[in-house]
DNA sequence: CTTGACCTTCCAGTACAGGGCAAGGTCAAG
DNA sequence: CTTGACCTTGCCCTGTACTGGAAGGTCAAG
């Protein structure tokens, strides 16, 4: 038998390409168990938990919020494949991407509208009652 | 002679259709000069604070910050025609909806080809070292 | 022995635009 | 006289994902 292969917190977040503070957040948070500590206190963490960090930094850049990723992961840990709210989970991601696009798709033709009316400025013939006739 | 018209918070916010509450953090915040006070210590707006309500909420909808907003005003409360400024702002804020779309567009790639993997989901599969491959 | 690189906890703050509630003053109507 | 609608200030809370700093413990190297 071997020693187990144990990394402390701050190679931990070197290998995920993260900080410290954002372990000890993400623990905080419900993302990481609380790890083993060594006798002097120290976060004690096994070689796995750079799996665990890689899938929340995959799902973070899938738009993922921590709680939702956290959701997963407690699947997950409870035995159960999260295949099914997985699949849940993105395709209210993708609804709520539409929507956002949608929204500034929208905002982007009014702000286009009022930048071509600015183009034209004529400040004489403003009103000064109602501050800028091109917002 | 006639007196002049004044409003009280209430019905100036309901005029405007927002909130007391977003009436006076408007005036913390800079964008609402101090009104003057009744005897009691109500505050009293001339009716033309309804225009400049009214342009906050355009410049809102346009999705300008607070910030931008109280920028403008203090140019056109300055004497100026906001004008030049105001074309600046539309430009940039233009920008910045550009590369939020944009970047909104990458995401919705990246989500949908998840979504399109994990729609086969195959629990079997799975390493559960990964939580989960769909991620 | 000391320095420096680690690690610990806790507290505070970031940006944004207010919302919620408390505790109390004011005013017209019944 | 009292009720109810309105107003005042002040203070904390929301969500997001951390980051910064203080104050101090630990450990290997020089």
């Amino acid at each position: 038998m071997e020693g187990e292969t144990t990394v402390r917190i701050g190679e931990a977040a070197a290998a995920a390409g993260t900080s410290t503070k954002a372990l000890r957040f993400y623990e905080a948070a419900g993302l990481l168990p609380p790890p083993e500590r060594t006798s002097a206190g120290y976060r004690d963490y096994p070689a796995e938990i750079l799996s665990r960090l890689d899938f929340i930094r995959r799902s973070q850049r899938a738009g993922l919020t921590l709680a939702a990723i956290r959701e997963v992961l407690e699947i997950r840990d409870g035995g159960a494949a999260p295949c099914g709210h997985v699949q849940q989970l993105l395709t209210r991601r993708l609804a709520d991407l539409d929507r956002q696009i949608t929204d500034l798709l929208a905002l982007r033709t009014t702000v286009t509208e009022l930048h071509a009316g600015a183009a034209t400025a004529e400040p004489e013939t403003c009103d000064p009652d109602a501050v800028c006739r091109y917002l």
